[in-house]
DNA sequence: GATGAATGAGGCTTCATTCAT
DNA sequence: AATGAATGAAGCCTCATTCAT
């Protein structure tokens, strides 16, 4: 009857969605007990603090992550197949893990309090940067991306153009009058995201379209 | 020294502050009252409810964001001048104003709960994306465009490469190890943004650079 | 209807009886609150929290323990008498406020936490050890009184006859197996209680009680 | 490794201590457990619960107070050494054993509750006041105390005039503004508690001081 | 025998809001 | 118009103790 790792886990589960329903500050350590039916104290006895549980929360979503990132093997790809593959991930991962966008958000809120604690979290990045570093250089090499690109920048970039669709859903839906939820628009979406990505890296700004009659500056700089 | 208007504006501001600072949650009622040395029932005679007041504040950042839009002169400017001039204000905005991020992070969160409600919020955007319309359209025509693309899903993608970056800012420096806080990597961000949007309105995939020697395939679909 | 200050006073009145009888561990907040028949809320809307509403506890007590050493007017008296009225009147006061004992056990135990913050606490005593300087002084001078008798020290052994006894009551009752409560032993302890303190200022050693028929040495120095 | 009797002893040292820091109400037994590093269970089977453990850290103190007693040898002393002797020697047991105190402390806010059931402690005192009696009987035979003194009396002014000072430290120290703890401090109040005693067992009235010059009465009464 | 998971009751404090003056 | 007293519901956390393995 008694299984101490499940109940474990089970609250690290209930309390992931009730954080990223509500937020941190929503969110009801007495919710998480209702849903479990555990005892309250029983949070209290594996997890010190709703900081605590938070932080645990934040940690099972980053080694996710990590993992999902690790198993995307960049390092054999094709530059451009390879950049391809990491926005698209990013994209779906954002998708399907909008709890994690909710966790962020809280996060940003309070300054990165809870993930500036944690080790584990702080490690899970400079691997895949790394990754996309390489896949730059060989781009490059091969004469295929432009030089120059920072792979922090460009990873926030990759990043910025799903979470914000993601994260702000409802409110697009609600100021543009469409369903941002439904499965057309997200897939527009991911080619649109990716097609940005790739143009970037690819576009050449001397052999960039010119206006058809008379000359503009075609460079902004 | 009863000036009902000004007392009201005051409550507003530091309301603004404190939603922007802790989000919905985490502001707190008594701690405006607090700051704003008001009684607290002059609170609930201006603005009903926290909701309310909260509203009250989104409205006041979407008013000013559409004067800033509506300032912009996007019409009559040239496309690519105009789209750079956009990314850039959608920049600085974003930087300038944070509270709003803190704002449209929570508002998420509720799933647009307060926006939902707003007429005036509402009808901020179809101006602004009319004219991204008319400045693709006046592009591709041109020839300087590329075709076919959407002016909301521009839209976000300006938003994105901005908003993103703001918003995490905490996080990113956590987790990279960098103050992105800081002038100089902010300057740098602004720049390939647009740098980005640019890139993807102009690429041209005809033209894309090429593999130096052995031919690949170019296009990513 | 509303009585703000009766509140407070009420408030106040039944705190202090609370934690006299259970310690400031042992007091319950929500017991005041029972008995109060107030909002618990009040409670925090006057006194900030459990601790400021034992240190107020406390400073009441602390005033009314000035107050009765000021009007005891030892500055006038004869100094056997003064010092009569002194002892008579601390074995009183220890006997007729005993929740004032129970404050000062709590308070011991958290090295004076409370006490050490309140300014009007520490300046309770320095008077009273003058009036008893003055006294001791006096008697000195009328040669009543042994020399050499330091005030503050005198005062602890005058608290110390009176608090024991009322402090351990219930202890001593159950230890000697008498009712350390009764009317009767306290009048006979009150006596006892002055005559110590009294011996001993009078008390001459040279015209000490000898042995009767062998000398014994008298002092024990 | 296992000794059953050790670990017995261990959670009453620690117990003891636990208590003595923070009251009955204030200790915890989680604290024990964590500080004594057994089983919390292991407690609840030596002891049956945080009452009976306090009541088994009382009896010890009260065990070894006993056998202080009775390693004392009054029986066989002269009357003033004697009653010096028990003085001084109670004087020490309570700086020695503060945490006596605080146990006394908490045993009489709840009206001596554990004290009450144990038969052990009852048995304590009366060979011990029988001792005095026999003191006070033999100095008023050979004529150096005075008559009429009643041993259990004595016995509490003896031991509050140690009790109450050391008790008190914390609160003295603060209201005097002065170190109580100081060894210098203890030792001079040591030498004024066998003063106080002494003066008040040999105290002649008719002997007493008397005013220099004009004749004032020397009764108090 | 020994471990720590589990419990239920209750602790202090805080919140947005309303009411009486 | 303005003040702050008052409310009720809930929030997080902790306690001594017991149970299952």
């Amino acid at each position: 009857m008694r299984n101490p790792n499940r109940t474990k886990l089970r609250i690290l589960r209930i309390a992931a969605d009730e954080f990223a329903k509500k937020g941190y500050d929503g969110a009801r350590v007495d919710e998480i007990v209702r849903r479990c039916k555990v005892n309250k104290n029983l949070i209290y006895h594996y997890f010190e603090s709703k900081d605590a549980l938070f932080t645990a929360v934040l940690e099972q979503a980053y080694t996710r992550l990590r993992e999902r990132q690790q198993s995307m093997g960049l390092e054999a790809s094709d530059p451009i197949e390879g950049i391809s593959k990491l926005a698209i991930d990013s994209f779906k991962h954002w998708g399907e893990s909008k709890n994690f966008i909710a966790y962020l958000n809280s996060e940003n809120l309070f300054n990165a309090k809870h993930i500036r604690k944690s080790k584990l979290i702080r490690s899970t990045y400079p691997a895949l940067i790394e990754s996309i570093r390489s896949l730059l250089r060989r781009g490059e090499e091969q004469g295929v991306f432009r030089s120059g690109v920072d792979p922090i920048d460009l990873y926030i970039s990759i990043s910025a153009l799903g979470y914000h669709f993601f994260s702000n859903q409802s409110t697009f839906s609600v100021i543009f009058g469409k369903n941002f939820s439904e499965r057309g628009m997200i897939e527009k979406r991911l080619n649109n995201v990716v097609d940005v990505i790739l143009s970037y890296l690819q576009f050449n700004s001397r052999a960039a379209r010119r206006p058809r009659s008379k000359l503009h500056r075609a460079s902004r700089t």
